[in-house]
DNA sequence: AAAATAAATGAACATTCATTCATTTAATAA
DNA sequence: TTATTAAATGAATGAATGTTCATTTATTTT
């Protein structure tokens, strides 16, 4: 037995996505993949099943992989506010660190492939951050609402800063840097929004 | 002279659209999109110069629908609380009466096109808010801080909740449904955050 | 060393792609 | 009515598409 070659593998999904990231989906030839990535086309096909299927992958995977920094050092018995900064920061330097991989996912959230990418997506993840919240609403830090509202408040801004940053918003002919300073800033106010 | 007919105009639109939302934007052939329009492949090239063209065009138009649906009845001396229900609602309504329009633009806002969009997006509507928000500060109805972070706040949990509902989100096992109530109560929050 | 296995390949496939162009159609201006 | 203009067309173009397959390569097992 030959054994697959994990260079191979890690380049066929590092170009893809930034393929996508630069191109959009529908820059995304395999043909040109595979030339990007050093292969054959026919290589694409011993680890994806078609082109579908390697958009879907990567989008787990990537998604996997911020999730998986989310959580680093979080606890669901956390006070509310520890909690909220450290999911708050853990997604920002997950964003800092893979900011292609963080604007690939966001691409295809918002793209016809949501459907499946957020049905295979439930897993640990949406149980710890129960746990956290309903240990919030016990101890009176944070007011009792449905999940879906608590999400918008609690992390919408987050996620629409990254995007102002990430697209080199600019107001009043000043270009927008996301600070530490600003998001936990802003993060207060949110705090301020969802407390009792 | 021949005169364009208007009907071909709002089929391609339309049906370029609907193509977008349900296939992506891979799944947007022009000859495809010819045929779902009733129309020549030729034809669409009176109208738009490529296939970039006809996308950017688009996302532009549906952009300003969006933009002047948000600013109906709204005017910058309002109350700070009365302005950003009344933003709220105008936007939910947009959504609610052109859902796959919605769809359409938030899915180019977050694709490659987005560089593009949003230079051509710099107009009124800008000028609208930042004089809203001034107005907002004088009279202690608003902390003062970067417009991004108010934006983002201010708008972030809309889109989210927004987002929530067309996918038809779930959360232990309830399907979640945007009611006016919700919405409200969720702007309320949102309020709480942003008042001095 | 030989056999066995699966990874990896490059050429090839039929399709589909975006776009063009010579021609026709319809509406206005003369 | 006739001339003029641009809209509209359908067929055609060559390039690019996703995917397959017979073959080769590299590694492990016997």
């Amino acid at each position: 037995m030959r054994a697959r070659d994990e260079n191979k593998e890690i380049a066929i999904r590092q170009k893809a996505v930034e393929m996508i990231v630069k191109e959009g989906l529908d820059g995304l030839s395999m043909q040109k993949l595979a030339k990007a990535a050093g292969v054959s086309p026919a290589t694409i096909y011993i680890y994806y099943k078609d082109r579908d299927d390697l958009i879907i992958q990567l989008a787990l995977y990537a998604s996997e992989k911020l999730t998986c920094t989310s959580l680093e050092n979080f606890n669901p018995e956390m006070s509310f506010e520890e909690g909220m900064k450290l999911q708050w920061r853990n997604r920002a330097r997950f964003f800092t660190e893979n900011p292609t991989e963080m604007l690939f996912v966001e691409q295809i959230k918002h793209s016809q492939h949501y459907e499946r990418f957020v049905e295979a997506n439930k897993g640990h993840f949406k149980e710890v951050m129960t746990k956290f919240t309903r240990n919030a609403i016990k101890n009176k830090e944070l007011i009792e609402l449905p999940f879906e509202a608590y999400w918008s408040v609690a992390f919408g801004p987050l996620y629409q800063l990254i995007k102002f940053h990430s697209q080199g918003h600019s107001y009043a002919n000043k270009e927008f840097h996301l600070t530490d300073e600003l998001m936990m800033e802003t993060l207060q106010l949110v705090l301020k929004a969802l407390k009792p």
